[in-house]
DNA sequence: TTGAAAGCGCTACCAT
DNA sequence: ATGGTAGCGCTTTCAA
């Protein structure tokens, strides 16, 4: 950071008290019992509208907020969705996707909050207590965990502290939580299916060798083998980097390999995987058949435009109702939805 | 959604009360005060170690989690800081900035939480008082802002609710709140000045068509602008949306324009370009040379590799440390830092 | 070394 | 229609 030349800039005022609802009581000349009946339009009772707007009034004179915590801790719950940080480096769809769910969720009053706990290195393992124990301290009416790693004592623990749901996003289900099943097993059967019908018998899976992605890459393999079983055709993993090298290298020992198609994880590796490989003088898709997943926008600029997997995180509405429904009947057995959709969109490269 | 079939799953057990200090106080044979001392290790009070120990049992067995809220109440305030949500699409760079962000303030006893108030369609303008307000009402010790449309008003909003410090991370200063500067200004600068530098004259800047990139954009172009001032070099604006008719549409038309290089606002855009103006015909970078931003690895992977201007964002852990001694300090005056490393990273396609 | 008690800001019950 | 007041879970001074 580098500090540049300031004119001299006007002190910020003293920290002012903040004004409470005492205060505002004061100034308009009620009570604090009538103060929150104003603001809160409590259904049972009824302010007179003189009142009422003396209230308001001095409540904006005083640039008074009400002050969550509080609230929070005499009405005994809160309206806070907490989001933890995906296990996973996440994509443009992933945010698609959250933006979504917070408007959504946002429409129902609950108010949403993300919080990164990035699993660090030297962190104890997947969403250790002490990550729980955060969340849980902060007593959020839902909790949704992205990814996997969760486990069933942090979900205990959880929901031991409050939490009237706990739900989780991804490849698995965690006993006691709501569970949103991303079936990448599905996509990979897809890919399989796909590759197969257009003749290949000789099927590449990139793996990449980056954390944090075999919570995808293990069950999309699995897929792809699936897909191909009780056929002549063969799966061979291809363990890959995000580094040019990396392809390089894998491009350069092409030939023994014997592979006439690949599926290449997502369309990023795919890019990656097909630039090394018409590097090293190969034909896509004559030679071999490339297909990606996630279908961004940089597959079709590709030549040949890159055939990919497209998928679809559910809708931001329906997930928000699951939300609402499982916070109003804790007591209900956890629900479990396939949540992936999966499709082929075949360009070019396949 | 889909709804799978499922094999009957156990209730999750009624709602269990919430243990609190009371609980383990009990069950302990303490104080609830004897507990708080314990849990909390304040510095002035010991206490004996069996007691410490029969404590700390307690609340293990009881699966005790402090209420966040509870104690901010008491204490008066709380390590909460708050990162609201980018107003503008968040690449990865700004996601390895967020992670690392989170650590350090983490390692310095904050909590970060994200809220995700992404200006809607419809709302009323860049962090209306609506989005500022539950900000406050969340009673953060901090607040980040990236991006821009922060207003003056919901600064005073935020400090007037206890906020010890508010911070911009974007192109304009706000009264009363620090500035990280991200000064894209010079970005666009580094790039005129690069490509005046290799012999191009009649230089084009895109402009992103869609909603929320005139902040980055607009001080680009006049980057470039400035870079160019008192040559005989030209700059020419260059509307585009990120979808690949559009390219197709402007690369057409390209001839009249007589256009020699091309700062395409990112690599992204970049390569949008790229392939619209290849498949026209026209030669990279003898016809035209083009100019990317980010370094993203994608940059790397065209053909011809493609020149860009590397961004860096501060380190997560001097901004922690400034977010710290702006807690500590809350009357210092608003600090101003520029923060936005930009480098030329000289490739094929310049 | 430990406990009693006040009080943070707020809501909701019960009076008036 | 409005006010008094108890108490949510916690920390911290003051006494014992």
């Amino acid at each position: 950071m580098v500090q540049i030349p300031r004119t001299p800039d006007p002190a910020p005022p003293a920290p002012l008290p903040v004004p409470t609802s005492t205060d505002v009581a004061r100034r308009a000349g009620v009570s604090r019992a009538t103060v929150s009946y104003v603001l809160n339009g409590s259904g049972t009772v009824r302010i007179s509208e003189p009142t009422r707007r003396r209230v308001q009034q001095a409540a904006r004179e005083l640039g008074y907020v009400p002050h969550a915590a509080a609230r929070a801790l005499r009405s005994g719950h809160s309206r806070m969705v907490l989001v933890t940080a995906p296990s996973y480096p996440a994509g443009p769809i992933y945010h698609r996707f959250l933006d979504e769910l917070q408007w959504a969720l946002g429409r129902l009053g609950y108010t949403v909050v993300q919080h990164g706990t990035a699993p660090r290195h030297g962190a104890r393992g997947p969403y250790s207590d002490d990550a729980a124990r955060t969340w849980a301290e902060l007593r959020p009416v839902a909790v949704l965990v992205p990814g996997s790693g969760l486990r069933p004592d942090a979900v205990d623990l959880l929901r031991r502290s409050g939490a009237r749901a706990v739900l989780t996003l991804g490849p698995e289900t965690v006993p006691g939580a709501h569970a949103l099943l991303t079936d990448h097993e599905a996509v990979g059967h897809r890919a399989g299916r796909h590759l197969h019908d257009r003749g290949r018998r000789r099927i590449g899976v990139v793996v990449p060798t980056e954390p944090g992605h075999e919570v995808f890459a293990t069950p999309r393999l699995a897929g792809v083998r699936r897909a191909v079983a009780g056929t002549t055709a063969t799966v061979t993993e291809l363990p890959l980097a995000y580094a040019e090298g990396d392809a390089a290298r894998l491009a350069a020992d092409w030939g023994p390999l014997g592979l006439d198609a690949v599926f290449a994880y997502n369309d990023e590796y795919a890019m990656l995987l097909m630039r090394a490989l018409q590097d090293e003088g190969l034909g896509v898709p004559e030679d071999v058949a490339l297909l990606g997943a996630d279908d961004l926008m940089l597959g079709r600029l590709l030549r040949p435009r890159l055939s990919t997997v497209h998928l679809e995180l559910p809708s931001g509405r329906d997930l928000a109702a699951l939300v609402d429904r499982a916070v109003r009947d804790p007591a209900a057995p956890p629900e479990r939805h396939t949540v992936l959709g999966a499709q082929v969109v075949h360009r070019e490269s396949s």
